[in-house]
DNA sequence: CAGTGGTCTAGACCACCAG
DNA sequence: TGGTGGTCTAGACCACTGA
């Protein structure tokens, strides 16, 4: 038999005979077997190209109950938060960054909290704002778990920004991620060069790998700023 | 042979060993052949467990230059945007949802470009307020293509909201989607309860269907408003 | 050009669960 | 309990691309 079907194009095909609306939302497909016989692929095929369909959330798949099509399909967007200077340099400005504030304070409830830190521990604060050729870019207020990344103490966080070090010395850890928008403060105001109170697109990350949670991190943007995405 | 190993432990132990650091960033791994050897599986199913950390970002995979652990992560969030209604429900809260203005006009330069609708083309636009308990909840400021989907003329918005009557009647569409801060607005502010000027969460979405532009749409959120996902 | 990943196939067994 | 999706296997061929 001639591979003249591949998922990608089964997934598309699929797709295509959903959004025209021969299976409206909520009916049930017909099964993966008869789909693969009325294109004459195999099983295996078929069946990946519904998995496909199934991850970007267009399609349900149960056992014995058959492949279904979503009833009110909610949006799945995929977002990459990118390393800041890799960002700034796509859009091919300089980068650059400064160490606004560099301390080890007894971490506040709040951020001994997300760090499953006890009370009062000592812990890594920095600020630090990001430029895009000397044009203030992002401001970030992050607290490291000292225990978890011992060696941060003694890194040149001037020459490597403290985002970049850790994704160095602490690759492929998992996290939390929350986006929202919030008033500038003073400080955030003054390095942004902007006015206190302006609206700020703000991320704030908690991350940690096995089990050892190494930092929270609030990142806010200049006015202005966008995240785009495709869905 | 006994199949002992299903891609996803496949998935997980091959994680394990990237993020231990066995293969450090920008390292090329054993091929397929050499790993699905070593675990006792067939080559299909070890390339299948690969995908999925591929997917993920963990590792980029080239033909013949064989599969290389990603040198610098950056991290990959899969977002889902939530119909509104069930947001607030989810919540136990009652859902509520108000038409504030409802008319045709000459779409603004701005909005036809994004519908790729000629300059001056009539378009519906739609002010709405989601509460949530009776509280303001999001403030909506749409503008649909009649064209695209004359039957939204004579549709009873009052008792389906324009966000969910487009999610049913013109479901699995593509579309753009960006996230920002904004500040609120005399309008925005009036309707949600909150002075001009606040910071506002805004997501601004375009939608298409097989080349026909549905709607633009911008929502922002009340104040504190949070957008939350793991990584 | 040789080695790598990408994919299809045919067959098999299993897990789940609605009827 | 039978039909459905989930998965593994062994083998095969192809597409790409770096050495």
């Amino acid at each position: 038999m001639n591979p003249h079907h591949t998922h990608q194009s089964l997934s598309l095909a699929i797709r295509n005979r959903i959004t025209a609306g021969e299976w409206p939302p909520g009916t049930v497909m017909p099964s993966e077997t008869d789909l693969a016989q009325e294109y004459q692929c195999a099983r295996a095929t078929m069946n990946r190209a519904l998995q496909v369909l199934a991850d970007s959330g267009l399609i349900e798949r149960k056992r014995r109950a058959g492949t279904r099509v979503m009833p009110l399909p909610s949006s799945l967007a995929k977002i990459e938060i990118p390393i800041i200077r890799h960002e700034i340099e796509k859009r091919g400005a300089a980068f650059g960054h400064s160490i606004l504030m560099r301390e080890t304070a007894p971490a506040p409830e709040k951020v001994a909290r997300q760090l499953h830190l006890r009370k009062g521990t000592r812990a890594l604060h920095l600020k630090t704002l990001y430029q895009s050729d000397q044009e203030p870019f992002a401001y970030e207020d992050r607290w490291v778990n000292i225990q978890a990344v011992p060696a941060i103490s003694t890194a040149p966080l001037d020459e490597v920004s403290p985002n970049e070090w850790l994704v160095r010395d602490v690759p492929y850890s998992s996290g939390y991620v929350s986006f929202s928008a919030s008033a500038a403060g003073s400080e955030e105001a003054a390095a942004l060069g902007t006015r206190p109170g302006a609206a700020l697109f703000t991320v704030s990350r908690t991350t940690w790998l096995a089990n050892r949670f190494i930092t929270t991190v609030t990142l806010s943007y200049r006015p202005g700023y966008q995240l785009q995405t495709k869905l």
